[in-house]
This record gives structure tokens, C-alpha cells and sequence, in this order.
DNA sequence: TGCAGATAATACGCTAACGAAATATCCGGT
DNA sequence: ACCGGATATTTCGTTAGCGTATTATCTGCA
């Protein structure tokens, strides 16, 4: 319990303004948060030597994945991104403007757009992907296998039992 | 390993796509991510009864951690709450419009303002801050004592190792 | 066949953050 | 005592998201 933790620092302060509260979940989500803004500029970091943002990244991982001809509709990518539609045409429109991806007419729905990703984009999104990983590989490299077993399985449930509730 | 899981599908689709890549963590920071962005909206809910946002709350729980008389300057909440001075002026504003917060000038240095609750600030936080806690327990119950034991131990150690060499 | 309601993409206005610059003030070394 | 660099707040311009409205198109039912 080394008292530099910033996340121990906020409970102690609430502890003694409020001793009626019950602060170990708020001690745990607090320490979420904190990871999060760590590792959140470490990504980013190592993204924006491929000249791209994590807004970015996300949809050119989404087409990647996606396979062969590397072709998804714009309401694809919001739903799978949980981006709002006008959000997409933004991120659509920066990805086109870098030249990573082409919009052409959907031969099958006129209301619809087809993106696909262009060469550029692919080599890309490759270069990028392999670099992102080793990086979140090295970001939980602290822990044991162990540990780093029981936690995804801990996220894992709790991930699990918020889905089926809300 | 419920197929149904987003992130297992995220990464059966890169693992047929590149199979040459270490996956493991991209998972495990995929759940964490995931895991947010289902916390995320829930706090919002609890909070917005009380007529706040997460931004808003943030302010004001810094001010009442920090004790009677609950003043602080603005650079001070800034710096705690790892927002811009010109994003904490912002924040300042809308709460002193809503009546929450009162600027003063620092007498012991011209430069600085002094920021303080109102009763109304200080009764908002603290009837947001018991049921904030509250909700949090609820988030985490579905985890048992030595699951939330093990992850609050494991996200220290991840946060402490990364504040250490960065 | 034709029409009502659903759906896709985009345009528009709003919000809230950031970085940089401006302004005022403080402080340490000479 | 004074001056140069540091510090505190605010303003300004930019960015990127959201929700709503708009336009075009599709689909299912009478």
C-alpha cells in the first residue's frame, strides 16, 4: 500500500470526509480509470508513427478484419465501432482526405456508400497493427501469466454479466 | 468462452486475418475498453439525477476531498483532475452558472483566483457522491470478494509499474 | 401498382475539450 | 530596487464528437 498511489491518495481523502461511505468499488473503478489514462497515450503514441489516430485506426482495423475485398457500408462501421452515423461520415471523410480509404456507390442499395480500403490504407493498417500489438503485449508485460489470466477472465465476467442485464 | 463475447469475435477475426500476431493483450485491453464504455454510461445516469455531469462531479468531489473550507484554485483542480487550465476555466463557468461554485480573488496572489462551493455545491456533491458509491458496489457485485480482491491488486500493480519508468 | 414507414448518408448547430497567445502578477538573483 | 523568467487565468481558434433534420431510397402491405 505504497501511499504514492494517486487512486490511495482520493480514498483517504474521502474516507475522512465521508467515513458513512463504502469506497472499495469506488478504489477499483478509480484504478480502471487510471489505467486507462496511461495506457490510452501509450497507444496513441506508437499509432501516430503510422499517422494515425485511434478514431482512425478503429476503422481501418474494422475493414482489415473484416477480409477480403475489405468493403463495408458506413452504417457497418458505426454499429460495429458505436460511433454515431454523423460521427463516421467525419472519420469517413479524414480517412478519405489521407487517402487510406475510397467511397463508391452501393450497386445494391442507392441509399447506401460502399468504403473500401485503398492499397495505401491496407499497408497501413499492417504496418500499424504489428506495432500495436508488441506495444500491448510490452503494456501488460508487468504482470505474471497468471495474473494476466485472472484478469481477463475477471473483466471477462464482468463484461459478461453487464451484457445481459444492462 | 461464450461466442457471444464482442472481443472474442474482435479477435477470431484478427487471428484468421494475422495469424502471425500475439493477440493476448489486444484481448485483455480489449475487455478493459469494453468494460468502460458499459461503466462509463451508468455513472452518467446516477449522476445526471443530481443534475451533473462526470465533468462537473469531478470538480465538485475534488472540492469537498479537499475539506473545510472547500476552496481550491483553479490551477490546483486542474492539475488533480489532469485537465487544461482553458478546459478548467470552461468547467468553472458552467458550474458557477448553475450555482454550484463561487469565484473569489485570491488575497495573497493577484494572479490567482480562489474557487469555493456554495451550499448548493456542497449539499449537490454530497447527496451525488452516496449514491455514486453506491452504484459503483453495484457495478462491481456481480464479482466475488476475492475476484474484486485480485483485480484491484492486479490494476495497482499495472498502474504502479507504468508511473514508475512511464 | 402505390403509398407509408423504415433506413442510409450527410448537413448543420451545439458542446467541450485542446494548444497557443495574451495579460497580469509573482519571485529570485544581482 | 529591479529585471527576466516563471506562473495563473482567460480568450481565441481548432477539432471531433453528438443529436436532429434533410434528402434519397428501399420494402412491405393493401
Amino acid at each position: 500500500m505504497s501511499a504514492a498511489d494517486p487512486v490511495d491518495e482520493l480514498i483517504t481523502q474521502w474516507r475522512r470526509e465521508r467515513p458513512d461511505l463504502e469506497l472499495g468499488a469506488m478504489a477499483t473503478i478509480g484504478r480502471l480509470g487510471r489505467l486507462q489514462a496511461i495506457i490510452r497515450p501509450a497507444i496513441e503514441a506508437v499509432l501516430l508513427r503510422h499517422g494515425l489516430s485511434v478514431a482512425e485506426f478503429d476503422v481501418l482495423a474494422a475493414l482489415r478484419r473484416s477480409g477480403e475485398p475489405y468493403v463495408l457500408r458506413p452504417i457497418d462501421l458505426s454499429r460495429s465501432l458505436m460511433l454515431s452515423p454523423a460521427g463516421m461520415t467525419g472519420r469517413l471523410d479524414r480517412l478519405e482526405a489521407a487517402g487510406h480509404i475510397a467511397r463508391r456507390l452501393d450497386p445494391d442499395d442507392r441509399r447506401s456508400m460502399l468504403v473500401e480500403m485503398t492499397d495505401s490504407g491496407i499497408a497501413t493498417i499492417d504496418a500499424a497493427v504489428t506495432d500495436h500489438t508488441v506495444n500491448e503485449e510490452r503494456l501488460l508485460a508487468p504482470l505474471t501469466a497468471n495474473e494476466r489470466a485472472a484478469l481477463d477472465r475477471t473483466l471477462r465476467k464482468l463484461t459478461a454479466a453487464h451484457a445481459i442485464h444492462g
